[in-house]
RNA sequence: CGCGGGGUGGAGCAGCUUGGUAGCUCGUCGGGCUCAUAACCCGAAGGUCGUAGGUUCAAAUCCUUCCUCCGCAA
């Protein structure tokens, strides 16, 4: 708590609102960075992140850039003593990072130098990472490649989705950050160069990462569809028209010469073919619908035995 | 005016083209069968068919208004 510290948040999604929050709560905020609105959806409506809203909320100055990377000039008028990024999306130039005493610190939601990128914690998912976490680190110039000073480990459970971790991460980013500042002001800390040869990165999920590839095993597949659960969610076409698919669980092991083909039906699931058995499709959402369990989708369907037989492409 | 699909008992759908007694698969409640059951059998409750107006003897169904949900694209 020292209400003299002059920070500075950049932040755009609900992962860096709790780190704000406590930012808030125990420092002086005196600005506030995010993303520029941008239209959203049918409507045309502009969409306000959430970081912005707590601007709002608070009264604290927010900017929002198109390019930080040139108009920071008034952010740098406010001051700061230290500024704190948290997934906000731009890349932040070298003039920032040189101002603040206490430097610029980032929060990133893996255990660097793995996930490097915009997308640690889907990817950490789809690729079946046994433990996740948190890093602390003062910035560099490139991609999240700068000193670690602090990280914090959690196991992904097996029922752990995107959303779930991001929520479990997103908490443990802001207790880690409260309780390493202070010794970051006190220069009671060590930073640590990250090792090169140990960083992976996690671009941003594309269009094509969010179609199942039901060659793959039921395990890849199983994390493919929870890694992109609440947000893309992964789809498949079926009859010509996009199913996305929220949840699964791992069916029997079994071999099958085709794969996406639906072999059989339960009381809630579709069973489909994958390389190495069967995936059963338990929440899924058909085109121009919502998503609804399969057990209401069959339901709802008219003659249920049509399906099997038919395949996800 | 970016393209497109939908709003029908608690859920998912059919019916709309060729207006005229509200249907299907579930769920819920009651009863029965059973050692037992998420299984089976019998019965019941529950819907002004998104909204407003129009056409008509008659509208879930045809025409128009608006609201709203969703998929794609951005």
């Amino acid at each position: 708590m020292n209400k003299e510290i002059r920070v500075v948040f950049m932040g755009t999604p609900d992962f860096s609102v709790p780190v704000l929050r406590m930012l808030i709560e125990n420092y002086k905020v005196v600005g506030i960075v995010s993303q520029p609105d941008k239209p959203i959806g049918r409507s045309g409506k502009m969409s306000t992140s959430p970081v912005k809203e707590v601007a709002l909320e608070t009264n604290i100055p927010l900017f929002q850039p198109i390019k930080v990377r040139k108009e920071y000039s008034d952010i740098l008028e406010l001051q700061p003593d230290m500024i704190v990024t948290c997934a906000y999306g731009q890349i932040i130039p070298k003039e920032m990072l040189d101002y603040p005493k206490y430097g610029c610190i980032n929060v990133h939601a893996s255990l660097l130098p793995r996930h490097r990128g915009g997308a640690p914690i889907h990817r950490a998912i789809i690729e079946g990472d046994p433990t996740s976490g948190v890093t602390i680190m003062k910035m560099g110039i490139g991609m999240d490649d700068g000193d670690i000073i602090r990280q914090r480990e959690i196991p992904i459970d097996e029922l752990d989705t995107a959303e779930t971790l991001f929520d479990k991460l997103s908490v443990l980013g802001s207790d880690l950050l409260k309780e390493t500042m202070p010794d970051i002001i006190s220069g009671n800390v060590e930073y640590v160069k990250q090792k090169e040869e140990e960083a992976t990165f996690s671009y941003n999920i594309k269009p094509e990462d969010e179609r199942i590839d039901f060659s793959n095993t039921r395990r890849e597949v199983y994390n493919q569809i929870r890694g992109l659960n609440s947000f893309p969610v992964a789809y498949t076409m079926l009859d010509g028209k996009r199913m996305k698919v929220w949840f699964s669980r791992i069916g029997i092991e079994k071999k099958y010469s085709d794969y996406g083909k639906i072999v059989a039906l339960e009381k809630d699931g579709i069973c489909v073919s994958t390389g190495d058995g069967e995936i059963i499709l338990t929440v899924i959402q058909p085109e121009g619908k919502k998503k609804m369990l399969v057990r209401d989708y069959l339901n709802g369907y008219p003659n249920k035995e049509d399906l099997i037989g038919k395949k996800f492409e």
